[in-house]
DNA sequence: CCTGGGATTTTCT
DNA sequence: GAAAATCCCAGGA
């Protein structure tokens, strides 16, 4: 196996774009007891500031949106449609909100069903709401790592519409999900 | 191939 | 009570 290096509070500090971008490519490790889960991340979506309406923050500041205004490299965990969880990674500093939504991951070690959709991976992780509000710089159950030197290039990654975010106005259209090109594992093209 | 509807529960109005 | 950043399967073309 080689070594995982894991990101560090600076890797989380930069602009929720750039990040969106840096993001592919890294590996998601979640840790149960003995137990290690490894997926290489393959396909992200920025949601970005209170003006977003697709993301939930466009609302305001509840009890369940609170987490994406905390500050960068915290986990945010949701149920949605009652059945799914969606795993976000937090960016930009506190009382900004914005996150990256995790929508598929390649399976590398110990994953045994898909994972290559938003609520399939959390299923497959067995992410759910104990984890909300997990800082991912230092916690032990979940967080971010990278193989040494390895790098997406951006000529790899591509720039796509978001999904499920049709009642969003002109937002609907920004170019805010980034994938891997080529890889079968991304959600949908 | 593509489309449409149902599942199911938390959160907010 | 309605909506929600989804997924899966059935059915028709």
């Amino acid at each position: 196996m080689p070594k995982f290096q894991r990101l560090k509070a600076n890797f989380y500090q930069q602009n929720t774009f750039k990040l969106a971008k840096a993001l592919l490519g890294k590996y998601l490790i979640r840790k149960i007891g003995k137990k290690i889960l490894i997926g290489k991340i393959v396909e992200v979506e920025a949601y970005y500031g209170p003006q977003d309406k697709a993301s939930h923050a466009s609302k305001g500041k509840t009890e369940r949106t609170k987490i994406m205004f905390d500050k960068e490299g915290v986990a945010y965990i949701y149920l949605i449609y009652g059945m799914y969880h969606c795993l976000n990674i937090v960016t930009e500093k506190k009382d900004f909100p914005a996150a990256i939504l995790i929508r598929a991951l390649e399976p590398i070690k110990n994953i045994k069903t898909k994972t290559n959709g938003p609520g399939k991976l959390c299923r497959a992780f067995k992410i759910s709401k104990n984890l909300n509000g997990e800082n991912l710089i230092s916690s032990k159950k979940l967080y971010l790592a990278q193989k040494s030197k390895e790098k997406i290039k951006n000529s790899q990654i591509v720039k796509a519409k978001r999904i499920g975010v049709d009642y969003a106005g002109h937002y609907k259209h920004k170019l805010w999900r980034y994938y891997i090109k080529n890889n079968s594992f991304v959600s949908k093209k």
